[in-house]
DNA sequence: TTAACATTTAGATGTTTATCTAAATATCTA
DNA sequence: TAGATATTTAGATAAACATCTAAATGTTAA
């Protein structure tokens, strides 16, 4: 739960979720939207992939990130438990 | 959304807020469960509020905190839109 | 009104984090 | 195979953060 909380804890990284919510994007794709040096982005994209919230996968030249949704159901079931089980 | 992440972002909060789903608490009963220093505890419980997670309501010379339910279902839509909107 | 208790504020310190540039690695194509 | 392109790794730096102790503030009760 550490590394999920600590990757969506940068609005950069939580903008790459919302862009791959569309479609899947090379990491220079990525790189692209940003006004920010491409190790940067490197660097958000695998502590995205460590919390299991992106997944990878090489296409020639490219490498090719989407959205792993597991990762995200369980983070949303984290606050599913907080609430749902809330005394009110 | 950023002081919400943030405030998600560390085991000591994210513990805090469970401990308040069953009762609310005063900072000294919150404090007790921790070995950490009261100030410290204090600062973790201004995080939260700030990211209006828990809210506070003075009862003599104690301070409880309770959840803040709306707060938290605010960041539970964050993660159904990501999820429910994503193509896959 | 003073002593005791509850909590927060202030200031200091070590650690983690986001970012950069430079260099390394991997792949494709001419 | 050499050059071009895509991406990551390494190393450095400044800012943000978690924690501590000491001091301040607010409340109760004798």
């Amino acid at each position: 739960m550490n590394s999920l909380f600590k990757a969506l804890n940068d609005p950069t990284r939580r903008e790459i979720l919302d862009m791959l919510r569309d479609q899947d994007l090379s990491a220079g794709e990525i790189s692209d939207e940003f006004e920010m040096s491409k190790p940067s982005i490197s660097h958000h994209l695998e502590i995205l992939k460590q919390a299991s919230l992106v997944d990878t996968e090489r296409r020639g030249q490219f490498i090719y990130y989407s959205l792993n949704t597991t990762g995200l159901e369980d983070a949303a079931k984290w606050f599913f438990k907080l609430l749902n089980d809330t005394e009110d």
